[in-house]
Parts: C-alpha cells; sequence; structure tokens
DNA sequence: AAGTGAATTGAAAGCGGTTTCAATTTTCAT
DNA sequence: ATGAAAATTGAAACCGCTTTCAATTCACTT
C-alpha cells in the first residue's frame, strides 16, 4: 500500500522548486535537460504521477465525454452499442480523454444530463438513438455543453441545429437493398423494421414504400411490422407470415438479430432460405474489427458501428476543441454484400 | 451557452460568504433554515453547481471506478460484458460514484491500470475474466488500489490475496448439467468449452470431466472443443461433429451463441434439436431483467449476469469505505432451466 | 444593564497542481 | 573586470471547493 507522492514531496525530495519540477515533467524548454532527466528519475523512483484531479481543477475541464445509456423496455442494452462504445472509446484514449458511462432508468435520464454538465464531469456527450424532436437536443443547446449526434433527429420547429452528427444513410441504404430484392424478381416483399418510434427506423420505412411504390410493387399493410431488433422478434413475425395462405417471397429487416430469428422460423416451416425465401438484413457488424463475424452469412446491408463510434467520436472532440469552428457532419453510406439468404424470385426476368 | 456559476460569485450575489453558501447547501446544521432556503433558491436561479473537479480535490477520491476492457482477438466486446456493467453502472449511481470506462489494445493493458491509479482518475476497479495467476491482481495488489474480481484466479504460489471476488459456480453448475444428460440416458456426450486459457472454461472442465468419470461414461478425446463463445465457433464445431460417422446425442456447451450455431449446423444435418441431439448450454441470461430474451429456449445452467455485475459493485463500494473490513465473496449458483434442447438420449432407464 | 453560553457567520488554510512574473545565475561581448 | 542579454529557477497567485478555527451576533439569566 504505496501512498501517493505529491509534488511537493518530490520537489522536497529533489531540492527544487515545485514550479521547476512540474515544468521538468512537462518538457518545457527552459528547463535544462541534465535536470529533467534528474527530475524523471526521481518521479520514477517515488512513483510519482500528477493528480489529474488537480490537473483537472486548474485547467478547468474534465477532458471526459459522456454516454448516458438509458436502461429502458425496448432498448436494452443493445449488444451494438458495445460496439459503438469501443470505436468511440478507441478514439478517446488517442486522445486523452475519457469515457464516463452513466446507465439510468428513463425517468432519471435527463436530470443526469443536467448533472453531468452543470457539475462539469463531462466536456461533451454523445448521443444516440434519437427520436424526433428528441427532448435529449433541446437540453443540451439550453445547457450549452457540446454533443455530437449519432443518427439524425427530425425537428419540426425551427430547424437551425448547432452540433455536429453522424448517420448512416438508412434511406439509401433500404433503398438499395428493396430494389435490389425488386431486381432479382421479388414483388411480394414483408418489411419488418425497428421500432419506428427512431429516426433511422423512419427512414428505413420511408426508403421500403417509396422504393415499392417508384417500381409499382404492392405493399400490403399486413406485411408491415414493427418491433424490437431481437432475434425473438424476427421469429414471432416470421411465424406469423408463415402461418398465413399467402406468404411472401422476401423479408427486409432491419437487423441481423431478427433475421435469425426469421431464419429459425423458415426451418420450422420447412422453408429454405434463400430459395424459398430471401432475406434482406441490416447488418451492423458487430466486433467489426474481427474477420469473422461469427454470424450467418445473410444477404445484407453493411455498415461498421465500431467506425462510426471512431468517427463520431473525432466530431465531438473537434466541436469541444474548436467550439467557433464550421458544424460538420458525416453520412456514411451502407454496403450491400451479397450472402446466401437471397435469391431470384417468380418475377425474375433475367 | 451560458457560464458556469463559481460558489464565489454566488456567494457574492448572495451577500454571504463562501463558507456560508458552501454549508447551506450541504445542509450543515448551523445554518439556518432562512438561509438555507435563500441559498438554494438563489444557487437554482443562478444554476450553480458545485464543480465535481474541485470536490474530488478537496475529498482526495475520485468517486469513480475503473473498468479496462481489452480489445483482443478472443475476447471482443463480448455482448454480456455489456450487461455486466449494466448492473455494476446501476450500482455505481445509486451510491454516488462514476464509472470510467477505458478500452485499450492488450499491450497497453497493464499501464493502463498503473495510469488510472497512479494519477488517481479512480478509487478502485472491476476486473473481469480471470486466467489462472492473473498479472493484474499482482499489479494492483502491488499499487495498492481496491478492486473486486468477477471471477477466480487460480494462484499457484502464496495463496493469500487481499480482495473481494464474486463468481458464480462454474463446477458446480456444469456438475448438475452433466449429471443431467446422464441421467436423461445420454452417455454420448461432446463437450464444447470456452476458451481454456480463463478460469471459468477451466473449472468447467473439470466439471465435466469429473461427472462423466464418476458415472462411468466415457470421455472422447475428440469430443471435447475450446474456442470462442460465437455462433460462429459453435456451426463450426458441429459441422465437424456432425460429419463424423458416429455422433454424440448430446451436447454441453457454454454459451447460448455456440448453442444457435450448433442449432443451425443441426438444421443443415437434418437432426431435430431435442430428440436426435441434446443440447444444454450455459445462460448468462443476457438483458435478464426482461422476461423473454429473445433466444431460442435452450435447457441451459441460467445466471443473471447483470446481477453478478451488481453484486461485484457492492463488493467493491464495501472495500473501497471500508478497506479494513474483512474481505467478503459470493459463489452465486447458477440454476438448471429445462428446455425445449433437451429429451430422452438411448440409455434412458426411467 | 451586564454577563454568559449558544447559535451563526466568515477569514483563511488547505487539496495538488500550473503559470505568471520577478529574481537569480550564466554567458558573452566589451 | 564589467555590464547587458540570455538562460534558469522560484515565490506566489490561482483553479473552486471544504473545513478549521476564530469572530461575531443572539438569546437568556441574573
Amino acid at each position: 500500500m504505496n501512498k501517493k507522492t505529491s509534488l511537493k514531496e518530490l520537489a522536497e525530495y529533489l531540492g527544487l522548486s515545485q514550479t521547476t519540477v512540474s515544468r521538468g515533467l512537462a518538457d518545457y524548454p527552459e528547463v535544462t535537460e541534465r535536470t529533467k532527466i534528474r527530475i524523471r528519475e526521481a518521479a520514477k523512483t517515488l512513483n510519482y504521477a500528477p493528480s489529474s484531479t488537480a490537473q483537472k481543477l486548474v485547467h478547468g475541464k474534465s477532458l471526459t465525454i459522456g454516454h448516458v445509456i438509458r436502461l429502458s423496455d425496448h432498448m436494452t442494452i443493445n449488444p451494438f452499442y458495445a460496439d459503438f462504445i469501443a470505436g468511440a472509446g478507441e478514439t478517446y484514449s488517442q486522445a486523452g480523454y475519457d469515457m464516463l458511462i452513466s446507465m439510468v432508468a428513463p425517468e432519471k435520464e435527463m436530470q443526469t444530463y443536467r448533472d453531468l454538465a452543470n457539475s462539469q464531469k463531462v466536456d461533451g456527450f454523445i448521443l444516440s438513438e434519437p427520436v424526433p424532436d428528441d427532448p435529449r437536443i433541446a437540453l443540451l443547446l439550453e445547457l450549452g455543453i457540446p454533443f455530437a449526434l449519432h443518427g439524425r433527429s427530425h425537428a419540426t420547429g425551427k430547424a437551425e441545429h448547432n452540433y455536429n452528427w453522424l448517420d448512416v444513410n438508412n434511406k439509401g441504404g433500404f433503398e438499395i437493398a428493396t430494389a435490389y430484392l425488386l431486381e432479382q424478381g421479388h414483388r411480394d416483399i414483408a418489411f419488418v423494421n425497428g421500432l419506428e418510434i427512431f429516426d433511422f427506423a423512419l427512414r428505413r420505412k420511408e426508403a421500403f414504400m417509396q422504393t415499392m411504390q417508384k417500381h409499382k410493387a404492392p405493399i400490403r399493410p399486413d406485411w408491415l411490422f414493427s418491433g424490437d431488433m431481437s432475434e425473438h422478434a424476427g421469429f414471432e413475425v416470421a411465424q406469423a407470415l408463415l402461418s398465413a395462405k399467402d406468404t411472401p417471397t422476401a423479408i427486409l429487416c432491419s437487423s441481423v438479430l431478427q433475421a435469425m430469428g426469421i431464419q429459425r422460423a423458415l426451418h420450422l416451416h420447412d422453408k429454405i432460405l434463400g430459395k424459398d425465401v430471401s432475406i434482406i438484413c441490416w447488418d451492423d457488424c458487430l466486433s467489426g474489427f474481427h474477420k469473422s463475424t461469427g454470424l450467418p452469412q445473410f444477404t445484407s446491408m453493411q455498415s461498421s458501428i465500431y467506425e462510426a463510434g471512431a468517427k463520431i467520436a473525432h466530431l465531438l472532440l473537434d466541436k469541444i476543441e474548436n467550439p467557433n469552428e464550421a458544424l460538420s457532419s458525416q453520412l456514411l453510406e451502407a454496403q450491400l454484400v451479397i450472402g446466401q439468404s437471397t435469391g431470384k424470385g417468380p418475377f425474375y426476368t433475367g
């Protein structure tokens, strides 16, 4: 249990002033190389490290970014969020920032943002899973603390906003996916969306509807679903779909988990994936830095959420360090990757 | 963009000394109720909140717990870890602590612990995924910083340890699981473990081996696997198993993900789960606070990892706040929950 | 009205650093 | 040797809060 050494003690030990020692450690040019070396060695032997708290106080910054995670019913701690966090975390540590994560019940969420900002525990926030007119945005703008938004939030009122955002092109991605299914000869397509309170889900739906209409393909209201992006939810939906007398030849869904659930239901109904029924799903590329994701090879719209985390962290840090710079936002494109879950449909005209 | 109010400004505004204001806000008894009210109101109007940095400096504590996550090849950011973190995070916020998460490349891991401890950014750590003689334990003991271990670390040298731990009874759990399969009339059982560098995996293997031996059931070396706890890994193993000329009638595996991969392979080989082949898996009860986990109903040994996170956080906070108290550790029991993935084996003698 | 103890209040000293600005020492040309 | 300029060093203020300890005010006795 070695006690903490303070700068004062280190200075006394060296017979120097705190000033010189502080400067020596910070590698100021006015300190002789010889004394710098002495200082560093003494610091090593005494096992000295500056108190980050004291440094933060003097610099007036916390060098910490906050992530507030709502523990609610729908959005459980999304496994994908772990990947997102990992990407952001990497960027933070490279830039000398820390990551503060706060998991809170929904009713305490707003107050948590307030407290974290007011007590200056964090220099900025990353917001995820925005809904239209997201109240967190208004709050943080009012508090005057920098933040970046992962996704976009449709604002009905004054469209003006003063924050950076990064989003993946959900609409463009699902336009491509829908068009691909149509090209392959599918017309009877079911759509299994995430919860349509979220911005991304609304954009995906828009993409599906518009693309179907554009190609004069029929949209069946009873083939439009919205719910949890879980294996279970996918299974349930597919059970319902496959028990009806007419069934779709293709399903577009919003997550790999849903796709897996659908796949399970297909097995039960003796349907062959990619033959009887095609599936395209959105794939956030869980653990995107690994080659094999360990998930079945669905045809999917791919976009690395790890990368998104890393990039949005940069956006936020930029905003914090250059508050007056112009806003910058990014729209990432998802890639259509053909897997084994899609095949030709009945209307294919090669 | 409202500027931060300092205690000094608030005091001037009120025409009081900083001392009184500080005491008023902290609800000291020597401050009149009337002035307290004035103070609180002024604080509200000026939107004052004490700087946590300054408070930390004064109190010499960071009120922050560190979680260092190694971004390596095997242990990607385990989805289950998110749940664990959520449990711990809940406990922290209730106790007024913050959670600092650091995601680092494996080679920087040890230095990260050092830095976080020396710079006093955190008051303690939670360690996860221990290996035998885990070097992090030695390091943190040397640094003299409190920590709690999720799992146990077999120590070959001096067995003495000075930290709290919490583990789930991996050995007991897999003894029960193995015995259940044997009772149901299975003898040809394959064992699909996690990576056997980790303590928990070693205990599970021990349980399997001993229980099989005790019941005079044959252990086939080519039916013992160890690898990633991913869907993909489960699939690969099962592919290999099912392609051989003789196949097991039951598989005991270490995670739900592996079980799902095995299930996928079973389908390909036209085997029926729970009939041709039984599966028992370990289930960390992902998102344990929800009713339906969204995962297929495997027979499993269940133990909530969310709960484990919450409990170990308490253990650590106890240690931090009462450093001299006796050590306390907990061993949680996993529950055998019968699902649809198990059935009678060929040697069943009802 | 004076004196006492109790109740309030505030000045100042830290907490552990960084940085300004002045003081001291070196260096070098004269 | 001498003085001016350059290179080093250090004293002290400050970041924003808590807390000790002394000072002031108040409420009651006598």
